[in-house]
DNA sequence: TATATATTAAGTAAAAATACTTAATTTTGT
DNA sequence: ACAAAATTAAGTATTTTTACTTAATATATA
């Protein structure tokens, strides 16, 4: 049996001589090429296609679930495994939706890492954490296109919600709000209370927590 | 001569993992042990010092700076190299007030770490990028303590204020605040106009992005 | 054209934050 | 030991947010 083709991308040199140090260790596997972001790998994917890559989810250019969708797209017959150093749902949502074969949060270790990537190798899903393979396929599935849409706005905010939530993020005041948009401060009061309950959060910095994570507004 | 003996301290499990292997393939080098917060870190080396830390500049509990002037107030020998996967000047110079004797940019190759690591090792000073080591001494040598607190936290913050500030910013009310911290809620009241005034902002949303910016708390 | 949904906004009331000041105690540095 | 700085906390008053409810209008969709 061949070796195990893999192509890195990450846009921290060091993390990839860690990992590339520690493919090296195993006899079935070997790194083929680099990209420090990206656009880059797609470029390398173009000229010839790896068994494997290994993806940063956050690059310049063009992040991890991007290029993982461009694979989709183009129907290209590589496996991919997403990184991730920060431990987000949502990344992962993404990620399966893309198409990834597998997902490694940072808590990750090293023998977590090898078992996921021969599971991905071989044709099998390996996703840390929770998320179990049952609600992966139920995604991939099961309705895609409707499912795909709600993601983008989980919390089902109105126009002026999304509006208003923006105004709340820049620190403004429901006075400042109401001025603003030339409605009375009582009525932003009422779209800022809809917004923390629909978002489920019970003070400003968990809505703005919430509200990166979910890049609302 | 024996092995340099290192600790790792990085939140980040798989890059702890890749570091390690890569130091593993030197002859001279040996991980001793590996934390992954700052907190950890100290709580290793109060029982053992070893040679070398190699700690990363983000990190929960306690910063990789904040991990090395404890180093330099308690007069530990132990060299140090910072790690940071973001270029920030800001880091760098923060870096050498706190006392570091090395500092990798995330652009940094294998040869370029294994380099560092040497030079540090052997009580050498290493910075990546356009430090020159002119800046790194001019600054040691100079006015130090000065300088230093301005750097340090360049809006002087107390103790009892950064304490706050964390929990401000983890979203607690001054009522909440005074309740963990067994101290009047007016008290609390205080804190928080204070730090408002000392970092010049005039809402919550302001505050916490002031104070990420600065890696505050 | 119904009907649902969105936007508007007032009422009421409690909780929280803001904007200070004053001042008593502790802690810390020299 | 003494002065400076930090921590504590109350007083007072205003503004803002939270936590609802009710309900009129406007708009979109079936």
């Amino acid at each position: 049996m061949d070796n195990i083709r893999i192509v890195l991308a990450d846009d921290h040199v060091l993390v990839r001589d860690g990992i590339k140090s520690l493919l090296e260790e195993q006899p079935d596997m070997e790194v083929v090429a680099e990209a420090s972001d990206g656009k880059e790998a797609i470029e390398i994917l173009e000229k010839d296609l790896p068994d494997l890559l290994i993806v940063d989810i956050r690059m310049p250019e063009m992040n991890g679930i991007e290029v993982v969708k461009k694979i989709r797209d183009n129907k290209w017959d590589v496996k991919t495994l997403v990184l991730s150093m920060h431990d987000s749902e949502e990344y992962v949502v993404q990620s399966v939706q893309a198409g990834a074969d597998g997902y490694l949060l940072k808590g990750s270790s090293k023998d977590e890492f090898l078992k996921a990537l021969h599971k991905v190798a071989s044709g099998g899903k390996y996703f840390s954490g929770d998320i179990s393979a049952i609600l992966i396929n139920n995604f991939t599935d099961g309705k895609p296109v409707e499912k795909e849409k709600k993601q983008e706005d989980p919390f089902n905010l109105t126009k002026r919600e999304k509006q208003i939530l923006k105004l709340v993020l820049q620190g403004k005041s429901n006075k400042e709000i109401g001025n603003e948009l030339e409605i009375s401060k009582r009525t932003a009061e009422v779209h800022r209370f809809n917004l923390m309950k629909k978002l489920d959060v019970k003070n400003l910095i968990e809505l703005t927590n919430k509200a990166r994570e979910y890049q609302l507004a």
